[in-house]
DNA sequence: TGAATATGAAACAAGTATAGTTACATTTTA
DNA sequence: TAAAATGTAACTATACTTGTTTCATATTCA
């Protein structure tokens, strides 16, 4: 019933465009800072491409760029762009349509699990990759201490 | 990652048990609402009853009860019991710990993701078994219409 | 007591999704 | 034209779920 780590490596990803914003960055030196294989990088820089959330320019001093303001991404914007299904999903397969609670059970749970869904993405609709980046650096410093 | 139906067939369980409350259900007649197999039913059951949601007794005229009143569970305890891991999952492999964004961003998530998660289960927590038995009573009814 | 009926658990197969890897065609720039 | 980058296909390994068979164990009742 869980998601992929997708979700988390392209927060990651766009992070790092963030805070690179300056350049251009290829799927190598991407991996490089995610830790893994720069085709990994490629599959999920397609969905967020697709999702209108990056820019890619091919060729020598080719990569990939926010496409648009850290600020005006949020992390339900990321999650759609790089997760398929439902987080809850309804039985394998469909119950016993001979018996009341068969036939009645499924959308009714299809309901509760899609309200549940959209309480989990609000609190990621509320959250900006400007604020996560701004957080990743409070993380880097030492913290006070009383 | 495949996804878990383990939590919707808990709660087809549950249901099923409450409407049919004067008597015990075995595996087998749970597994025919369900449309699968009873030992699927029986693992289910296993986790249901370690949670104590529900009281199993062995040999002929056995079975399976509720152990408490429908208004007292909730779909979040069915949740608990029933499935294992985060639904947000982090990286499959730890960033590279040489970058300061490898570094700071699994903390960072980490939180966000519990938030993100504890406002499903917020959900949840507020729907009982009870409120479900009736909302597939009432789906079982013919709609009025205007 | 012994047959019948349950559960619990182990073992196995099939299906599906993910993560990682190699390889190669394509695009762009210098 | 060479270099560097993306996009994509194909393959492997791994893990989880679902379904199935099998069998030991517990309980009830004739």
């Amino acid at each position: 019933m869980s998601a992929s780590s997708r979700f988390a490596v392209a927060v990651h990803i766009l992070a790092l465009l963030e805070t690179n914003a300056n350049q251009a960055l290829s799927s190598s030196s991407i991996a490089a800072s995610v830790n893994t294989n720069p085709v990994v990088i490629r599959r999920i820089l397609g969905r967020l491409n697709k999702a209108g959330l990056v820019h890619t320019e091919y060729g020598a001093d080719g990569g990939t760029r926010l496409a648009r303001s850290a600020h005006e991404i949020t992390l339900n914007d990321i999650y759609r762009a790089t997760e398929n299904c439902r987080i809850l999903p309804l039985h394998a397969s469909s119950p016993n349509q001979d018996c009341r609670c068969g036939r009645t059970i499924q959308p009714v749970l299809s309901t509760i699990f899609s309200n549940a869904e959209a309480a989990m993405q609000q609190v990621l609709a509320n959250k900006s990759l400007a604020e996560v980046v701004r957080e990743m650096q409070a993380e880097a410093k030492p913290q006070a201490c009383s």
